[in-house]
DNA sequence: TGAAAAGTGTGATATATATCATTATTTTTT
DNA sequence: AAAAAATAATGATATATATCACACTTTTCA
């Protein structure tokens, strides 16, 4: 490993984006095992990380950027399960599921993102038991949120579930601004469908209706959420 | 302990089930500690086993009989994440997650189910990795499961979707018979409403269009698979 | 055993949203 | 800077499915 690599590569202790992830609380020397196998990785918006169907290596921590995590439906469109992010770990289901991967990765804003192979992940896992909770306990939760995800792709309309995803977006992306909040992510219309589940046309209608109705403005791709109470009255999201 | 509860609690090391659940591999002193701390209990058909929302005390192990897991939508109605039975374990993820249950579980035909409090199910899973990491693929495995159920409900039509779940109902719960295939398991319209995601009418109307086309039969509540190819065809899976 | 309740089946109707078609706008490429 | 490609926007249209209303049947239970 050259010099330039190592300048890359800052070691895991050091990670601004480690205290936000699952190797949080590791200790120095299991950080350190990490560390030495990791290895960081530029990519740039539109790059696959991996495949559906094929089988994973090892896990993926973001340290910067944005990654849309989906699956292609039989009729060709894209369902967007989620959008990961600064800490967020990825793949690592089908690593201890022993499956190949269920979804697909891609970048959608410019992303260093460290790859931990199979071993010193496992490893680790192994033998710090507290980790092995830690990261079951994220795969716990994950599945709740699936399951609210499913409950409300069968129960809400499409109104509902976009009023919805703004709001989440908003809370994820969100930078002040004049007042309201944009939502500091550029995402096409087709992507905002593939959240929603929903068709390209009818997130494009369904955007300048809110718009219409003061909810939202639009700024080219940027969203801006006027109305955060009125979104969320109309996402039937109380509680 | 007296001898009669003892005589309606078969050890777990003698149980049959537990060849079917997560216990199999569990060595014989492992085994003994889950054995002696569980408590075999006789559901009848509507009792619940536990709310969403309320805390989880421990697992549950399905000895015999159907329970069927949901969540209550805001518009009232039941998503169903999925039935369990035989051998299936309930209620560990929200004890891994640490938070309430996420679902509730309903007995949807009469049941004995044991209930494993939480600290020998949690010590177990710590002092054998192993059976930790079996727990953990299951775990991943649902994830993955669930991932398809978000894409389907997004992307499928209802009529896809009901053929799909009829085709899943075959192949868990069908007898054989007459050269055809019968779902042995008695589900109101309203619940395969809850499965597929969709309103009573719809299942009705779309059952009786089914039979209309020879795909399947109806004898009460029990539904006759007729021809499984023409299902899978209109239910647009291949592969 | 008979009344009440729950579940099933059918019809009429409304409507949200998918789909197809076309134009306008923005982004990318050369 | 011009051309090409991708994305966004808008309109017209079709239709699957939700909803409401009511009759019929089965199950529950008092």
């Amino acid at each position: 490993m050259n010099t330039h690599s190592h300048s890359h590569n800052t070691p895991c202790e050091l990670c601004g984006s480690r205290k936000q992830s699952l190797f949080s609380d590791l200790p120095e020397t299991q950080l350190c095992t990490i560390s030495d196998h990791k290895n960081l990785i530029s990519h740039r918006k539109g790059q696959i990380l991996y495949y559906e169907g094929t089988k994973p290596l090892g896990i993926f921590c973001i340290n910067s950027g944005v990654v849309k995590i989906y699956k292609t439906a039989s009729n060709g469109k894209e369902q967007i399960i989620h959008l990961a992010q600064k800490g967020d770990f990825l793949g690592y289901a089908a690593l201890l599921g022993e499956e190949n991967y269920t979804n697909s990765a891609m970048i959608i804003e410019d992303a260093k993102i460290c790859f931990v192979p199979r071993e010193p992940f496992l490893n680790t896992l192994l033998k710090n038991t507290e980790f092995f909770k830690r990261v079951t306990k994220q795969l716990s939760h994950e599945l709740g949120v699936m399951e609210d995800k499913l409950t409300d792709a069968t129960q809400k309309s499409i109104r509902e579930r976009l009023a919805f995803v703004l709001l989440q977006l908003a809370n994820s992306y969100g930078v002040e601004g004049g007042g309201n909040q944009k939502i500091d992510l550029v995402l096409s219309r087709e992507e905002i469908a593939g959240i929603v589940g929903t068709a390209t046309e009818s997130v494009i209608r369904l955007l300048s209706e809110f718009k219409k109705d003061d909810l939202i403005d639009l700024d080219g791709k940027r969203i801006i959420i006027k109305d955060k109470r009125g979104l969320a009255r109309l996402s039937d999201f109380y509680a």
